[in-house]
DNA sequence: CATGAATGAGTGTTCATTCAT
DNA sequence: AATGAATGAACACTCATTCAT
C-alpha cells in the first residue's frame, strides 16, 4: 500500500526483471523484423534472439500476433509523438507555415526507423488484428482535418473533409515513397526541394 | 521462329493444354488470395482448386512464389494496358485535360479487381523476388514522366523528375486509398468530385 | 505422540496454515476436474484457483499425480465411509435384508458427486500409481466378502468368494452405470424398481 | 465406370499402398497404446513406429483422436462381430441356453485382446468423440434386449427393459473384470466355474 | 507429361517442474 | 515457507516440395 518510499524492493526488482525481458522480446521481434522479414520471425528464433526461453515469450505474449502488435505500437507511438507535437507546434500557425512544418514532419517521422517502418507496411499480413498500421494513419489524419478545419476561413476549398483527405493522402505518399523506396537516402539538398515542392502543391490547392 | 510445320498440330494441342493448365492455376491462385487471403494459398490447395495434380502445378511453376508472381503479373499487365493507353491517348492534349484524365485512370485501373489489389498490395509477404508489385508503378511513374518532359513548355515548374514523382505518388496514393480504404464503394458523384479536386490540386502545382 | 508441547500453539498455527493450503489444493483439482476435465487442470491453473503459488503447490504435492491422486483418495474415502457404516449396519441382518441395504447404498455411493466420480473413473490416464481407484473397490469387495463368509450357512452357493465376486461387481456396475450413463437422473420410482429387481437377481442367486 | 474386370491396374496399386500406410498407422497406434500407453502415443511416435513420416499420417488422419478412433472402431468391430454372431446364434434357443452361450462370448470377446481392450477402457480420455467405446456397449445391450423381448413369453420379470439393463450390465462387467483385473490369466476351470455361476444368477433372475 | 503418396523441417504453443529471490 | 519468473522438452499439426509410378 506505501509505495515510492524512496526504495521499491522485492517487487520493483522483479517489475524491472520482468520489464527487462518483454523489453528484449519486443526488440528482438524488430530486429528480425527487419534483417530478415515476417517469414523468419517465428516465436523460438525471437526468443532465441532475446535471450529468454521460449516458455517465457508465452509468459508475456499470448500469440505471435501479439508480439508483433507491440513492436508496431511502440512504432506507432513513436511517430505518432512527432506528428502531435508537430501538430499542437503549428495549431495557430497560418496555413503555408503550417504545411510546410507538416511536410518536413511527415519525411522526419519516416526516417525514424524506415526498415522497420517498410517492414511493417509492406510485409506485415494486414490480417486479423494486425491492422494497427492503418490506425495510425487515421488518427494523424484526423488531426490534420482538425487543423484545416480551424483554419477554414483561410482556405478555398468547398469541401474541407475532402482536402484534408487529398492533402493527407499525398503528403503520407510522398514521404513515405521518398524515404523507402528512393535508390539512396535523401541529401539534404533534395530533402529541402522535396518539402519546398510539395509545401507549394498542397499550399496552392488549399488556398 | 517457324518450327517443326509437320508436327505443329499436335505440339499446338499440347501447348494449348499447357497454357489451358497455367491459367487454371493462376485463376485458382487469384481466387484463393482473394477469398481466403495469402495464408491459405497452399500450393496444394492451389492445385485442388485448379483441377490439377500438385505434381503438374510444380511441373509449370518452380515455387509458390512464381504462382503468386504469375498472378502480380497478370494483374499488372492489365493495369498498365488501361495505363498506357490511357497515356497514348492524352499524349498530345495540354496538361488540364491530361491531368483528369490521368486521374481518373489511376481510379479505374485500381477498380479493375479491387479485392485483389488490395491483397497483393496488403498481404503478400514482400519477401524475396515478390516485389514486383512496385515495378509497375515505376513504369507508370516513367510514362508519366515522359508525359511531363514533352509538354516541359507547359509547366511552370523547375524539376521536372522531381514533379513527375510528386504528382505521380500523388495521384496514385488517392486512387489506392479512396477505392480501397473508404468505408463503402464510391459514389458517383463522390469519384467525380474526387477526379476533380486532384485535379485542381495537381495542375493548380504544375502550371 | 506428545511433542514439544510448549510451541505447539505457534506449531499447531502453521499446521493449520498448510493443512489450509492443501485443502485448497484438493479442492480446486476437484473443481477444475469437474467443470474443465482433466484435460485443462495443469498445474499452474489448480494453484492459480486455489489462490496460492505454484511454488507452494510443489511444497505439498511432488507432483500432479499426486494432487489427482489426493482427490481420487479423498472421493473414495468419502465413498468408503458411505460403504463401511452400511455393511456395519448390516453385518447381522439376513442376507434378503442385507443385500436389499447395499444395493440401494451402493447407488447412494454414486451419488455423493456423480460428476466428479465420472471424471475420475473415465477421464483420468490410469498412469503409473493412478490406479487407486480400483483400490476403493478392491476393499468393498473384501467387505462384502466377509459378510458373505459370515452368513455362509445361510447361502446355497459352494463357492463364497465367487459369490461374492459375481455379486459385489454386478452390484457395483449396475449402481455406476445406472447413475452415471441414465440420460436423466433417475426418478425415485425408477431407483425404486432398480433395487428392487437388482435385489432380487442378487438374492435369488445366494439363496 | 467400368470396374472389376479381373485387373485393377495403376489405381489398385495406389489403394494397396495407401492401405498399408493406413494400416501401419492404426497397428502402430494399437501397439504404442498397449504397451506405453496414451500418453506416449503422439503423432510423431506413431509415425515413427509406423515407419512412416508424419506428413503422411496427417494425409490419412486428420487429428490425433481419429487415429485412436480408429483403433477403437477396429477393436469394436472384431468384438461386435464375435457378439453379434452369438447372438444370431443364440436367437432361437431357450433362455437358458442362450444366456449361457453369452456368457461364455463376453469372456471370449474381452480375450480377443485384452490388454488394448484395458487401454482403450480404462486409459482414454473419454472426451469429445472418444466416446465410441460406450456405443458398442449400447449395441450389444440392444441386441440382448431384443432376444430377451422375443421371449418374454419364457421369462417371469415384468420390466423387460430393466431386466436386459440388468443382465447385460452385470455379465459385461463379471466378463470385464474377470479377464482385465484378475492377477492371473484365467484357468479354464475358473472359466467354466465363473460362466456357471454367472448363468445360473441370470437365469434366476430371468425365470 | 501426369499423378498423388510421401516427406520432414518447421510452426505456434503448452505445461510440469525448478530455483533464485 | 512462499513466490512467480523462468525453463525447455514435447506436442499436434502444416505445407512446400520431391519422386516413384
Amino acid at each position: 500500500m506505501a509505495r515510492k518510499p524512496l526504495t521499491q524492493p522485492r517487487k520493483n526488482a522483479v517489475q524491472q526483471r520482468s520489464r527487462a525481458t518483454v523489453d528484449a522480446l519486443v526488440e528482438a521481434t524488430a530486429r528480425i523484423l527487419v534483417r530478415e522479414g515476417f517469414e523468419k520471425a517465428s516465436t523460438n528464433r525471437i526468443a532465441e534472439k532475446a535471450g529468454v526461453s521460449i516458455g517465457s515469450l508465452y509468459q508475456y505474449f499470448p500469440c505471435k500476433e501479439a508480439l508483433v502488435a507491440a513492436v508496431i505500437d511502440r512504432h506507432n507511438a513513436e511517430i505518432m509523438r512527432v506528428v502531435r507535437s508537430a501538430l499542437a507546434e503549428v495549431a495557430d500557425r497560418p496555413v503555408a507555415q503550417a504545411v510546410r512544418r507538416l511536410v518536413a514532419v511527415a519525411i522526419e517521422a519516416h526516417r525514424i526507423d524506415p526498415r522497420l517502418h517498410r517492414v511493417l507496411a509492406e510485409q506485415i499480413p494486414r490480417t486479423g488484428r494486425l491492422k494497427n498500421i492503418e490506425a495510425f494513419n487515421r488518427e494523424a489524419h484526423a488531426l490534420f482535418r482538425s487543423y484545416l478545419e480551424a483554419h477554414r476561413d483561410e482556405l478555398r476549398v468547398a469541401d474541407v473533409e475532402l482536402a484534408a483527405f487529398l492533402c493527407a493522402t499525398s503528403i503520407e505518399a510522398v514521404a513515405h515513397t521518398a524515404v523507402l523506396h528512393g535508390n539512396e537516402a535523401l541529401s539534404d539538398e533534395a530533402t529541402d526541394a522535396l518539402v519546398e515542392q510539395a509545401t507549394r502543391m498542397v499550399v496552392g490547392y488549399l488556398q
